[in-house]
RNA sequence: GGCUCGGUAGCUCAGCUGGUUAGAGCGUGGGAUUCAUAACCCCAAGGUCGGGAGUUCAAGUCUCCCCCGAGCCA
């Protein structure tokens, strides 16, 4: 059983923004972890590059839209790949192979009786690519939203029969787990009490869109196509576009990962069109929270858009990754804040984890002979009543029940609090001091053993997180890191899996520890970002 | 305008079905220490829980009204 996840298929209207990367980090973590937990797994990002909106944006720039998408989605795709984002699939709605998938998708849903014709009449927001339904007055009505003028529309298109669908939806709605967070759940709840409308899933005149089938003149709705495009992302690179075989590929997705904005497409419309083709259902819908930095609003009219390719160039993915996992709830609203942002990250990975790792590496060195310690059976036995052994295993149980829950605030949090707890222990015995003493050799290498120990689970638990820090610190510990590339043969199972790391007592005595270099530099930032 | 979610120490947030002196981390101030990335460890100050009214023996926790922020629908 494949687990299937996605971030949306960014509109390519625009280069890539921070709340983009957010959603793609956090993908990004879930892909990893359940890949380290052996796992098979999918995990589809991509662009979504058609309607009039894009057309506009492109002749605007003086393009063509196709050109236009190009350039921008080879942006997303660049800057993925600097962010380290382990992403199975790249899905564009211009491939080719996904107008194969969505006439084979449309036709189901054709015949099946759910596609009829209507005339739509009204103002329509290309910003939007929506009808508004009722504006306020008929002299210039403007968008709420896009404060620009809507344009009047009077055309012939294809509705899709939502209506049909309202028991099953209102079902699925009300199904435990299905809306995540819970709290969003309510917002849909209402809208589809107040009774589901059919909807347009075709334009007239848009040339910039895929044809749809035996309708002359009417192509597909961007929302109807891109939807689709997390289906076409399951075919493997030589697979034949065909539905089948794409869902063969990993159909159902087990998450869809999406900005609380767009929780009704996924959460309604998209389910809706399942049914009508007759495909099973997505098992979650995830609705993130938005970014503010310094408590505004961000975008271009303030100039106040922090540029995820800079923010990475400047303090590099670890950094950036720790601070939006660990500080922002998931699903909630999150702020970013420059100054909480360096603090964060000395604090928690220069000062608290780093450290650590750099103090005992360095005391183990210089008095046992460059290597690991040769701490007592007793203490490095995986059923060791080690304090710092107990405090491991529960920082492994804690971080597994919070991933599972997306809870990535408490994962992380649990991973830092095992170093805290190591520091601490460090303090109390104080090695350092035992060492001037005569006989106190034994208990010295059973600390710091320890101590290396915790480092250890502490850089295997960061893994999913902080993938470079992570292969940083065990490679400073003299270990390999679980997983050296995103993209490890599936089928193939290492020897030695990450769960079987995480037990208690995987250091060897003696085998050499390299010299220790700080696993992770301060954010020494002089000006703004 | 309607709906949904949120408004708890300077900052980010915990506070389950109402019940002793409202918690944590960061930041700030002080102490201790030297193995370490001016790091680690310990201690302290800091809040009329957005505002107002009500229910109750008892409300951050329930009800109503208002203010502010975000999203959805108009």
């Amino acid at each position: 059983m494949t687990y299937t996840l996605t971030t949306p298929l960014y509109y390519v209207n625009d280069r890539a923004h921070l709340g983009s990367a957010y959603t793609t980090l956090a993908c990004d973590a879930i892909a990893r972890y359940r890949r380290l937990k052996g796992e098979s797994v999918l995990f589809i990002t991509g662009c979504d590059e058609h309607g009039q909106k894009i057309q506009r944006t492109a002749e605007a720039a003086g393009m063509s839209p196709q050109a236009h998408c190009d350039a921008i989605s080879a942006d997303y795709r660049a800057l993925w790949e600097r962010w380290q984002i382990s992403n199975d699939r790249f899905i564009r709605t211009t491939d080719p192979r996904h107008q194969r998938i969505v006439e084979q998708f449309f036709a189901r849903v054709e015949a099946n009786g759910d596609i009829t014709e209507g005339r739509q009449q009204g103002w329509y927001c290309v910003a939007c690519e929506e009808f508004k339904d009722d504006p306020r007055e008929a002299q210039d009505p403007e968008c709420p939203i896009h404060r620009r003028p809507l344009e009047w529309r009077d055309e012939v298109n294809l509705f899709f029969r939502l209506s049909r669908y309202q028991d099953q939806i209102q079902a699925l709605i009300q199904t435990p787990g299905f809306i995540a967070p819970e709290s969003r759940r309510r917002e849909v709840e209402n809208f589809v009490a107040h009774g589901l409308r059919d909807f347009s899933i075709s334009r007239v005149n848009l040339p910039w869109g895929i044809p749809v089938p035996g309708h002359q003149g009417h192509t597909f709705y961007v929302w109807f196509d891109a939807l689709l495009g997390y289906i076409t992302a399951l075919l493997a690179a030589e697979d034949e576009p065909l539905l089948d075989t794409a869902l063969a590929r990993g159909w159902p997705a087990s998450l869809h990962v999406i900005g609380k904005d767009i929780l009704r497409f996924h959460a309604v419309y998209w389910p809706a069109m399942l049914l009508s083709a007759g495909l099973p259902l997505p098992a979650k819908v995830f609705g993130h929270g938005f970014l503010t930095r310094e408590g505004q609003k961000m975008g271009k009219s303030l100039g106040n858009v922090l540029d995820p390719a800079v923010l990475l160039e400047r303090c590099g993915t670890d950094a950036v990754r720790w601070y939006l996992l660990r500080d922002i709830p998931f699903g909630d609203d999150g702020d970013f804040q420059q100054q909480r942002f360096t603090d964060l990250v000395n604090n928690d990975l220069a000062n608290t984890i780093g450290n650590l790792l750099n103090r005992t590496s360095s005391m183990a060195r210089r008095w046992f002979d460059d290597g690991v310690p040769p701490g007592q059976d007793s203490t490095r036995s995986a059923d060791s009543s080690h304090p710092l052994a107990v405090a491991a295993t529960a920082a492994c149980r804690t971080f597994e029940a919070a991933l599972e829950q997306l809870d990535f605030r408490q994962a992380a949090e649990a991973a830092l609090q095992l170093a805290i707890q190591a520091n601490g222990y460090l303090n109390e015995q104080a090695p350092w001091s035992l060492m001037k003493r005569e006989g106190t050799r034994d208990q010295v290498a059973d600390d710091l053993y320890a101590v290396l120990e915790s480092a250890r689970i502490v850089g295997l638990l960061l893994a999913p997180l902080l993938p470079d820090l992570s292969s940083r610190m065990l490679l400073q510990l003299g270990q390999t890191p679980p997983q050296s590339l995103a993209a490890a043969a599936p089928d193939q199972p290492s020897p030695s899996s990450w769960v079987d790391q995480l037990r208690w007592g995987g250091l060897v005595p003696a085998s050499t520890l390299p010299e220790p270099v700080p696993v992770m530099a301060r954010l020494e930032l002089t000006e703004d970002l």
